[in-house]
This record gives C-alpha cells, structure tokens and sequence, in this order.
RNA sequence: GCGCUUGUAGCUCAGUGGAUAGAGCGCCGCCCUGCGGAGGCGGAGGCCGAGGGUUCGAAUCCCUCCAAGCGCACCA
C-alpha cells in the first residue's frame, strides 16, 4: 500500500487525549499533528510557575554521574585549548544536574611519575644557573617565562632553606613547592574561568592507600600479568586492544596507565559511580581503546563509561595564525586570553562548536561588541527584556494575572513554541553529551525574541489593550526566565542592562 | 603503514534514515512620528570531498578512494 494511503486511514485512529488541535495526512507520507494553541499558550503559565528550575527533567532519576575534565599535568599553565575542556566540562556538569543527575566534577591530578620529576629538575638547573651554576636542563625539560617566574617564587620563599640542603633535599623541596604554585595558577585560570570542581583526585593517593595493589592482583588473578624483558605488562591484546600495555617498568616504577587502571577502577568500583564521562583533549585520544580492555578486565559494562574528545583549537586574529608552543615560550596563556576577549565569549565560542570538530577561534570576532557576536545578540535580547520588564514594574502594571489566550500574533506563537523546546534541548544534550546544541538553541531563542518584539508592542498606550499588554508582558517574563537558564548553563552573564 | 576525528553557502559552523539542506558573518536591496537599532525584513549564493552500495527514501548507514588535524613509548 502507498504511503500516503496507510496514513490517511490511521489519521483517523487518533483519539486519545492529547492537546492536538488536528491531524492531517501529507505528502510523500507524513502525519502532521498540529497542537492546540490554547494549551500551547497555557503552557506560558506553567514556565512562569516552575521559574528558575524551567528546563528541567528527571531523565538520570538521580544516579550519579562523574565527569572528569581538564585534569591537566601540573607542569606547566592551562592554555587556550585546555579551556576548551573545561568549556564543555563545566557546562555539560550543569545541564546534566538540570536532567537530574547527581553530577560530581572532578580533576584528575597527576601528582606523580616522571614528567613531575622531570619539572622539579628543571626548575633546579634553572635555580642554579639563576644563581651562576651553570647548570644543564634535562632534555625535553620545561623551560619559558613561567618556569623564570616559579623558580624566582621559590627562590624567594624557600632560596635560603635550600642552599643549605642536599640536591636530593633540595630536589624533593622544589619539586613540591613548584607542584603547589602550578597547581595554584591551574586554579586560579579555572576560577577566572568560572569553572569548579568538586574534588581534586590524587593520582598518588591511588598508591598510598592499596588501590593500585588491590587492582594488579585483581588482573593477576584473572590471568592478565605478564613479566616480559623485566617489565609487567598488562595483555590488553587478549581482550581486544591492538596491542599490550606496561604497567610497571623494568625500573620498577609504574607507567600512567597503572594509574589510570587504579582510577578507573576507584570510580566504579569503590566510588559506585553509575556513569562516567571522561573529556579529554584529541592528544589522547589514543587511550580510548585500552581503557575500554580495562573496563571487561574488571568486569565492568563498558557502556558506563563514556568520552568526550574535544578537537584542538586554532586561535586566529583576523586572518592571520597565532602560533602556540609550550617550548618555545610563545605561548599566550588563557589568563591573557581571557583578559583579551572576555570569559562569556570565551565559554559561548568553546561551546558553539561539536567537541569532534576543530575549532577556529577568531580573537578579533570574539572581541567585537557589535550584532557580529552571537554573545551580545543573545545577552542583549536578556537585556532588553528586563529594560521592559522594568517599564511597566515603573508603571505600577501587576502582570502575573494576565490571560495569555490573548497572544494571538504568530510570532508569539512561534516564541512559545521556541521556549516550550527548552526540556528537549536539555534531554537531548543529556542523552547525547552534546553541550553545543545549548549555544545554537541560545541563539534561536533569542532571534525568536526579537523577531516578536519587532512585530508586537508590548506595553500599549491604549487603555483598551491593558489586558493585551499584560498577556504579553508575561511571555516576556517567560522568554527571560528561559534566556536566563540558557545563559546560566553555559556559565554566562545575563545582564540587566548593557 | 594502522587508528580516532573532520570535509555541507565566499568564511565559521548546525543538521546521527524523511518534506523545498539551515544559521551567523560577508555581499546586495529595504524597514524607525513606537517599550533599548547591540534590532527586523527580503535577495543572491550548495553536484552536502569523490565514487560505488543498502533503502520506497541517504548530508546522515556500509565499502573504496582523496584531503586535513591528532595519535600510534618501559612520557603523561
């Protein structure tokens, strides 16, 4: 039978209660279901009674989720690609709590292993050749202006202590002093950032307190071990991954991935973490693969454990390139960055994009205060309504009484039906982890809004219309609301007045 | 060589099996005796990287190829 035919009979069966208006049958084979618009703009009351919580959704029923992010090596200070992470991290945090789930934000510390030694030493040979020892930085050692600053820092607090210590002492002594300071600037860029974790997890702590242990007898049991060439592997390769993975070194030391092992198991096993969202940079991407043979030898169903790759970014100023290098020393740092262009048009253009997509900042762009910034296009439609808003507050008019039956135009219809999108959104990106669709539903919102205002004078000078102008001004109180959490979950202002 | 990601308007990007593929910027032409013009309307502009396949139907799924980014350590 033609499509058309099949839906032209069950049209017809459609008669449950539902707030449809009527059901129509079109081409090639489509069922339109066209809504009631007096529910639709009932609909306007309910968003104004839920106020802020609007949006939300008991999707996760409560189940605790634990999204890892930025968990950068405190080596060295965040860059522009790092906020990304932290971006997308903080966000995805506030719309997954928004679905009701018990989110819990966490940066991964890694507070030990060779990189670190690696960065004490550097910071050492830098501290005698700052006092005329000429001394020789390891190679592939940390150097540039921060490396400068830290030794000074510590020069100046602990210099005197020092001279008087063994190298190993002296080594230990910088080694903590410098994680601390790094550790400190990390911080202080996320909280510029306005992004917060609840936990800062110790990849130390992992072997101070028998995690590590309990896991390597846990794989030994299960046949996973092996001592080749004087190294412990673990044979990922039984379990699907291309290739094995040591976890211990011939020196006895273990690698990262023993830690990671040791993590991982502590979020699902120890802390009962339902779900698990890892973001990471594309620079490790790599790791996916082996972390998921972790998950079957620990017997743990892979589909709890999800990843989020953010692609790298590519700062522009107009048309021209900005370079970025650790070692080379140009390096802008995101807290220069951020003075630059702003944090809610840095957090809106990290959150504009898919995380799998490469992203072109334009620093110049950003930076505009003009209609070519969605940022201001989106804040300056909170703005406006508020300068109503505002007005009729000034005219004494109560509101919140108003029949929105009357809101007849079609672009309030529109804007209702744009607001009612809002719990979808934040199912969608939920479902999907996915915090980009927020930014363009921002931004389609926005433009709904202003399109209204354009077509429709909210508050009338006609007596006649008062109670049309109240109706409306309830819309615009229910378009705020949703303008606002929008803005709020993407960690941006919502200004009053601009 | 192998793996992950990307390829859609001049530019930056949405769109994970359905209707005429969308938005912003840029370009062209318009709209203010009115609540904030940091606004609105209209237009031009597309072989959805290429080629095969699956399907009633593909930007979307599968295969091959091309191009770009990132990985492929007893570093983290």
């Amino acid at each position: 039978m033609n499509p058309m035919k099949i839906v032209e009979i069950i049209k017809d069966l459609f008669k449950v209660k539902m707030p449809i208006e009527s059901i129509s049958a079109a081409k090639p084979g489509f069922l339109n279901f066209t809504l009631d618009p007096a529910w639709v703009k009932s609909q306007i009351n309910k968003v104004i009674e839920l106020g802020e919580s609007f949006g939300n959704i008991s999707l996760g029923a409560g189940v605790g989720i634990q999204v890892e992010f930025v968990s950068v090596n405190p080596t060295g200070p965040l860059h522009i690609g790092h906020a990304r992470g932290a971006v997308v991290g903080s966000s995805l945090s506030n719309i997954l709590t928004a679905a009701d789930y018990q989110v819990h934000k966490e940066y991964y510390l890694n507070d030990a292993g060779a990189q670190i030694e690696k960065f004490a030493m550097s910071i050492f040979a830098n501290y005698k050749n700052q006092k005329g020892i000429v001394t020789k930085i390891p190679d592939d050692g940390y150097q540039g202006e921060y490396i400068d600053e830290v030794t000074s820092t510590i020069e100046a607090d602990l210099g005197h202590q020092i001279d008087e210590m063994s190298d190993q002492e002296a080594l230990n002594t910088i080694k903590d002093a410098g994680l601390e300071l790094m550790i400190k600037a990390i911080k202080h860029d996320l909280i510029t950032l306005r992004v917060e974790m609840d936990e800062w997890f110790s990849e130390t702590s992992l072997y101070e307190n028998g995690t590590y242990n309990e896991v390597k007898s846990k794989l030994n049991n299960n046949n996973l071990l092996l001592k080749k060439d004087n190294a412990l592997w673990f044979t990922s390769s039984k379990l699907g991954d291309d290739k094995d993975n040591v976890i211990e070194k011939s020196n006895g030391n273990p690698t990262y991935f023993a830690s990671d092992i040791a993590y991982h198991y502590n979020k699902f096993k120890i802390r009962d973490f339902k779900f698990v969202v890892n973001i990471w940079g594309s620079d490790h991407q790599g790791h996916v693969p082996r972390l998921k043979t972790v998950m079957q030898a620990l017997e743990i169903d892979p589909s709890r454990l999800k990843f989020i790759i953010t692609q790298m970014v590519k700062l522009k100023r107009g048309s021209t390139a900005v370079k970025m290098s650790k070692r080379t020393g140009e390096l802008i740092t995101l807290s220069d960055f951020i003075k630059e262009v702003g944090v809610d048009a840095c957090r809106f253009f990290f959150l504009s994009r898919s995380a799998d997509s490469q992203l072109d900042f334009d620093i110049e762009l950003a930076k505009q205060k003009s209609s070519d910034n969605p940022v201001y296009y989106i804040q300056y439609a909170h703005a406006r309504i508020c300068s109503i808003i505002r007005n009729a507050k000034q005219q004494k008019i109560d509101f919140l009484n108003g029949n929105v039956d009357l809101l007849d135009h079609s672009t309030e219809l529109d804007l209702i039906k744009k607001i009612l999108n809002m719990p979808e959104i934040i199912r969608l990106i939920s479902l999907r982890l996915e915090p980009h669709h927020l930014a363009h539903y921002a931004q389609e919102l926005a433009a709904a809004f202003h399109l209204y205002y354009q077509n429709c004078k909210v508050i009338s000078t006609d007596t006649s219309e008062f109670e049309l102008t109240k109706a409306r001004l309830k819309l615009c109180e229910a378009s705020r609301l949703t303008i606002n959490r929008c803005l709020s979950l993407m960690g941006m202002a919502a200004p009053k007045e601009m």
